[in-house]
DNA sequence: CTTCGACGACCAACATTCGCATAAAATATA
DNA sequence: TATATTTTATGCGAATGTTGGTCGTCGAAG
């Protein structure tokens, strides 16, 4: 999963994005408005975490500025904690969830779990296809209840398809999810570990389609 | 485990803090409202000792505005003897335990140890995972029975680890919940004592989740 | 039906990062 | 001061990630 920080409080920027870094994402940061547009608008993030109080362009802009050209991407909003109206205001810009600061990193890091469920359509943190189960929170993937290790980049890869099972996965969207900016276009990692994961999980899970990608059926274990 | 401990009274902080070292808590304190509102919303604590009566901002005030702004973690209220209202309003202000004044340090000890207790699901002052019991109102932990010797470092380490078992636990939020505010980041100090650890538990207890941090397994003894 | 080309799978070597043990230094405790 | 504990420093080794190459396979065009 990858997220978007835009925030203009450097020391802040830094902390948000070494939880979140540690929690297992690929971050982007901006710290002004305009660019944390420009990034939003460009690169298909899983979530943006958005201070309102940016210099350039004020956070409420951007965030509007995004669902007028219909970015659906979970927005979760950083207010000044006694800035009531900013809150409210969010919310009809579209904002999908907030938090007032000064915050609990640990409290950012549930909702942003939750956000990115959410946007997933899912109602817990584990998600099953077949006899595979991965547990979001605990990090952890089980097969007919046995637990199976995983790297991190398998991990990520394949939480990122079971959270978009069923739908066709191009490599680009993978490598532009999985890895930040700037990453060798042309390189196969992602076979290599889509070979990994069929090693560990058995070939039947990861479908090719010739062409366009990967998909993970639901029929199949 | 780290605590805060908000009270104005200077001579009754200081003995609060000395006792909840003792018992091998990190603590935190704070000398009024305000002070105390600030440090609870950004700092990650595992239970907070609230007092009522505070200059700058009360102690209910404190405990609402964090209560509205999300923050689930355990409180424990000082209050009068005779003000039974403070305590009715505590309660329905999101307090999770009280004590009147003036207490027995154990009685409060106690209640902590409960707050800390239930906040991570437990019903006992016992944890177990396999053979290694943890008892940590008497702050000892056995194997197999036998009583292991354990420093106070360790001790916390292994309390906050079997606290979450099963979880995936970062170095970053080791560090947050182990040490006080100002801690070398990059230090390795965790991985020491995690060795350590396992040499008097034998290697299975922790698991290394590379890249993420470590786990406890409840399969493994 | 055959052939060709492109795409993906697989493999093995390489580079890098990360965690661990160890020991020495610093700090707290008795 | 002597002792126990905690922290820092460093090098090694294993786990992980990446690259490049080869081979196999699929599909379209002839």
């Amino acid at each position: 999963m990858r997220m978007l920080v835009v925030e203009d409080d450097r020391d802040l920027n830094r902390q948000l994005c070494e939880a979140l870094e540690d929690a297992g994402y690929v971050v982007d940061k901006a710290y002004d408005g305009e660019e944390g547009h420009f990034l939003g608008d460009t690169e298909p993030y899983d979530a943006v975490i958005l201070d309102l109080g940016l210099p350039q362009m004020d956070g409420l802009s951007v965030l509007e500025r995004w669902r007028r050209d219909g970015h659906a991407t979970p927005v979760l909003i950083l207010t000044a904690r006694d800035r009531w109206s900013d809150k409210v205001a969010g919310i009809d810009a579209g904002a999908d969830d907030y938090v007032a600061k000064p915050f609990h990193m640990e409290e950012v890091l549930a909702r942003v779990r939750a956000l990115v469920r959410r946007a997933a359509g899912l109602a817990s943190n584990e998600i099953s296809i077949g006899e595979i189960v991965l547990d979001t929170k605990a990090g952890k993937v089980t097969k007919n209840g046995m637990s199976v290790k995983l790297t991190s980049h398998e991990f990520r890869l394949l939480s990122y398809l079971m959270h978009h099972k069923g739908r066709v996965i191009s490599r680009t969207e993978l490598v532009e999810h999985l890895y930040d900016q700037d990453f060798d276009r042309d390189s196969n990692t992602i076979e290599v570990f889509v070979g990994r994961l069929r090693k560990k999980f058995g070939s039947a899970l990861i479908e090719t389609v010739r062409g366009l990608g990967y998909r993970l059926q639901e029929e199949n274990a």
